[in-house]
DNA sequence: GCAAAATGTTAGGCTTGCCTTACTTTTACT
DNA sequence: AGTAAAAGTAAGGCAAGCCTAACATTTTGC
């Protein structure tokens, strides 16, 4: 979209869009790597409308992330496990970093993280876990 | 926009949009706090449109952070020029964080200190800038 | 001082994401 | 089995951001 941050040569691309990637996250959480999901539990889960869940469901299906082989069975397939595990590391490694290491105040920092996992690369994602975990084990890893 | 990130209780309000922080903070970056830009720097600048720099300064003029007294000269008001140092110094700590901490490549972690300046609050980034200056002085603060 | 080049603005469109309202389909309970 | 509740889909809208093309204005450079 933004043309500004053009993706011009091969700035590592992301295949799906941020509010994709939510989608993709929530069914990871909600249900497991492998386990089942209802649309509307979805909905309730990402504050939104169950036809906003169902339209973007189409895309993570299409893009083989997704899979519903009857009424609220929604699963993650292979690749899509695989990428919602991904955000869910971000995720948990940026709160990590705010919460435990910055201090900054738990809701805020859930909300924070959940805006930056989309930002970041794997490479930044490697570096950062590692830091993390060589310089700094406050806690425990969660 | 997005539902599912609720601004519902006070969760620190942005009055503006990502898109019109990265505007104001290339204002900035041009043209100083107190110097005059021209609107087709600013496209060039950001990638963009002469047609999206126009509207964009239309918001920012209407919500008094940027002025345009005659033809090319786009200034920052008081308000526009905190808010866009605001900006700036959170781009320059996230950056300095991605580059300089944990190693990630210049180019690459400029692109995402990019992304992730617009997700980060007041009170976060007051302790970035405490731990990086603290923790660790690797460089210079730039 | 006047035409050409540079600069800025308007109008009209497209895409992404989200919402609501009104269906349809499935499940669940008696 | 048969209806009510729950789940899912479709249609129509809205806002943000971006684009192109056409138009208006201002500088510049003979």
């Amino acid at each position: 979209m933004t043309a500004r941050h053009e993706e011009g040569k091969e700035r590592e691309k992301r295949p799906l869009t941020p509010a994709n990637e939510d989608y993709l996250e929530a069914i990871l959480e909600l249900g497991g790597a492998a386990g089942a999901v209802r649309l509307v539990d979805l909905a309730a889960r990402l504050g939104v409308s169950k036809a906003s869940v169902s339209g973007a469901l189409k895309n993570l299906k299409q893009a083989g992330f997704a899979e519903q082989p009857f009424y609220g069975g929604i699963t993650l397939t292979g690749k899509g496990a695989e990428y919602a595990s991904g955000i869910f590391e971000r995720h948990q490694m940026l709160y990590h970093f705010l919460s435990d290491v910055l201090g900054v105040e738990p809701t805020r920092a859930a909300d924070e993280a959940c805006r930056m996992e989309h930002a970041i690369s794997d490479d930044t994602l490697k570096r950062l876990t590692a830091y993390l975990t060589e310089n700094l084990r406050p806690a425990a890893i969660r």
